[in-house]
DNA sequence: TGCGCTTATATTGGCGCCAATTTGTGCGCA
DNA sequence: TGCGCACAAATTGGCGCCAATATAAGCGCA
């Protein structure tokens, strides 16, 4: 008799987890309940707070000994310089990766802006989230150091995201869609430069959403539920 | 009566497995049986497996399902591609620091790279590897970007250095001192370039001891040791 | 005597309980 | 009526057991 198991692919809680609070569902200084956690994610409580000292590892939640865990306060310096880095990395994926493209390559990159475009148009907030990062991750992929654009995944999923980043208004997105644009053009003109500056423009630009005196935003309301 | 609680840090199991890893107290390929972990670390089964799932998700060790964990075999390929995202922020990091960088940092600098030369005397591995790291901190931090300091730390640890890489000679262990001499001498000099390229050196030769065709170093002997 | 099957052992991994602690509520007292 | 204390409810977090599975050992049979 052929043994029958069930393969289950070893879901990754704590990316779920990161993913929901990425996409706002829940709100800096917000406290995490194990319990809705458990049935929210039908996961059992060990995996629950594994993925929740994996998150506090990462910094991406706050823990409270004895009182549970908070979703962490994007601090706007912090934010700042993450993305800084993210310029670092992307600017040298998007280096390395230009001489691979070819026009095959393009045209796929061209069909995810498009995406992209009629996700603005039409699609949900995490449409619009999840087509933006597949156009970038259709250009990083033809980098050869693999790991390079891997990381830059990690590091976008990384920072937590204002609520004011996470509600931009059509015109950011118009904005976002016109810098993709400019991408596509650059790398079909082979012009690095151009290319170099329009991601560059991109990414800071995707901070601007953050006012000056951001941090408080939904403080009093995110600190009034309590734990 | 006032209330005693034990304030105990809240240690972090999976960061020192890590550390014990990347410091070759279990060799790639190795099997780790929780149970030993339990012993080693004074840990629960919980936070074993905790930090298990969390350096595996890492990409630390690799999972098999009812075999458990065992350390990830370092990919040369990988650790190249690494080292280039090395190279890229803590060039980054080196070249932010600099202007910040006044006679007593400068003098905290060099004791630190006389510790370290202390340490390839006299010192054991760890000693070595420990006082190098805290060379390069003591100049990426004042970096104004701290998260990017943060950042080259967290990458420099999540490499698994092979065997070999482990074990340097002393000859390498010399030329990485120089390198320090070098990069100690720039900084005074105030030679961005000098400083750029001395850092960029460093860290690619450092992954010089690894010959070509690595990889299956210590195959068979760790692989023997069972689950 | 060697090979294949069955049995035994060790290890993983799923699951759940209960003590400790904190927060919320209600009662009593000034 | 307002303040403070005590009690109750909810949540976290430490800990441990036991089933499932893989590996090793033992045994019978050709």
């Amino acid at each position: 008799m052929t043994k029958i198991r069930k393969e289950q692919p070893k879901r990754h809680l704590a990316a779920e987890i990161a993913a929901a609070i990425t996409e706002g569902a829940y709100r800096p200084g917000e406290w995490l309940r194990q319990i809705d956690l458990e049935e929210t994610f039908a996961a059992k409580r060990f995996d629950v707070r594994s993925a929740l000292s994996e998150l506090a590892a990462r910094g991406m939640v706050t823990h409270v000994a004895n009182r549970g865990y908070q979703v962490m306060r994007p601090d706007l310096t912090v934010v700042r310089e993450m993305l800084a880095i993210r310029i670092l990395l992307e600017v040298e994926a998007v280096t390395q990766a230009l001489p691979h493209i070819g026009p095959a390559e393009l045209e796929r990159i061209k069909s995810a802006q498009k995406a992209f475009e009629n996700a603005v148009a039409r699609g949900s907030k995490a449409d619009q989230a999840n087509s933006n990062a597949a156009f970038h991750d259709e250009i990083y992929r033809h980098a050869p150091n693999r790991s390079l654009s891997k990381f830059v995944v990690e590091i976008r999923n990384r920072v937590i995201p204002g609520p004011i980043a996470l509600w931009p208004s059509y015109a950011d997105l118009q904005r976002s869609a016109a810098h993709h644009v400019d991408i596509v053009s650059a790398i079909e003109t082979r012009d690095i430069d151009a290319l170099v500056a329009a991601v560059r423009r991109h990414i800071t630009e995707s901070g601007a959403n953050y006012p000056a005196g951001d941090r408080g935003q939904g403080h009093t309301e995110a600190s009034a539920a309590r734990p």
